[in-house]
DNA sequence: AACCCGGGGGG
DNA sequence: CCCCCAGGGTT
């Protein structure tokens, strides 16, 4: 199969079994961008609501730039890789400043905003502008290791480096738009990392892979390693009027600029109740008594995971210092909703809201 | 090159 | 339980 028929089956493919999402023929380059930012680690599913309503908070660049970034956190709140958001934000402020609010047509001015790699330049230029610049996500890696039978760990630079020249070389420079997105979703919804569908492939003929049988060992992934597991003593101070403490997180910092209820890692020999004292002195400055367990969770992050004691604490002297946070504040319970927090934080406020499901609890 | 960075869904 | 997902930034 030469590179004229690769690009005619796939692309004839894609004409019939696209997906419908919300920024697929939109021409607002400023929408395909956020869509992609969006969508960086992101199911489709997943990402699609949220992009809705991000528009509708957001519709324009200026108005993006324009808000204060605990909005724009609030609207990713779930989502995670919250530095994405914080970027996001800031490369739309840079967007209005130094470039009239319009994105750069080119792949090398628009890879030095913040957020955008390798994947998104291409992404973006190629959608927004038609420029024939080839997009290599984990959709196209599995297709093209496939496709070529490339064998290598796909974990390695060199590997994606030969899958980016072989995605270069075949893209349809009439219809690179079309081109990329079809490659994407030919490995969503056919070529899947497991029980590829290989009988509704457009270039079964070519592939590798379905000819030798390999699809099950073709992407290798070299191991991944373990996450380590922590235990977590958070404590949710009540005042005597009924507010409650919580704490911004350091700008540049995991989870940064969302806000928590203060707390911190268990040392061994350390009962829980003395984690959550001990972590709230030194994180700010207070004694304070734990006094009643709330609730334990389990939350697994990117790198590691934790179960999580939230316990309910007073105050017994001194008053909150933000020692280790951006800021502190006494909010209401019914105040709560109006801060973005972390998964699991967010399910400790739900709790405090009432909200909460209550399987979870103690 | 290695490591850090969330959360959700599917097998 | 594991893996994967329209990756990027930092060191």
């Amino acid at each position: 199969m030469n590179n004229n028929d690769f690009s005619h089956h796939l692309l004839s493919w894609y004409q019939d079994h696209k997906r419908q999402m919300p920024w697929r023929g939109e021409a607002d380059p400023y929408k395909i961008w956020v869509s992609e930012i969006m969508l960086q680690q992101t199911r489709v599913d997943q990402a699609t609501p949220y992009f809705q309503n991000f528009i509708s908070l957001f519709p324009t660049v200026f108005d993006l730039a324009n808000a204060e970034q605990q909005e724009v956190l609030k609207a990713w709140e779930g989502l995670g890789y919250y530095s994405r958001a914080r970027n996001l934000h800031s490369a739309a402020k840079t967007l209005v400043q130094d470039y009239n609010g319009k994105l750069p047509e080119s792949y090398d001015e628009i890879i030095k905003l913040k957020g955008i790699g390798p994947y998104t330049a291409a992404a973006v230029t190629s959608i927004a502008f038609n420029k024939p610049n080839a997009v290599v996500d984990g959709n196209v890696i599995r297709v093209l290791t496939r496709y070529f039978g490339v064998e290598e760990d796909v974990r390695s630079t060199k590997t994606k480096n030969r899958v980016q020249d072989f995605a270069t070389e075949l893209i349809d420079e009439d219809n690179p738009a079309d081109f990329n997105q079809a490659m994407m979703e030919l490995g969503s919804v056919v070529c899947k990392p497991t029980n590829p569908e290989c009988y509704k492939c457009p270039i079964q003929s070519g592939c590798v892979a379905a000819k030798t049988a390999k699809t099950d060992t073709i992407p290798y992934k070299s191991p991944a390693k373990k996450k380590p597991h922590h235990t977590i003593g958070v404590g949710i101070i009540e005042a005597e009027d009924g507010k409650l403490l919580i704490a911004l997180r350091p700008e540049d910092a995991m989870l940064g600029g969302l806000w928590e209820f203060p707390g911190g890692k268990q040392k061994e020999g350390e009962e829980i109740q003395e984690t959550v004292e001990r972590e709230l002195a030194e994180e700010l400055g207070v004694e304070v008594k734990a006094y009643k367990e709330l609730m334990r969770l389990k939350h697994t992050y990117s790198h590691f995971s934790i179960t999580m004691h939230a316990w309910m604490c007073k105050l017994v002297s001194g008053k909150p210092q933000p020692k280790s946070s951006q800021e502190i504040r006494w909010v209401e319970r019914n105040e709560l909703e109006r801060y973005p927090f972390p998964k699991a934080n967010k399910v400790l406020t739900e709790r405090l809201m009432g909200k909460g499901q209550g399987e979870l609890g103690i």
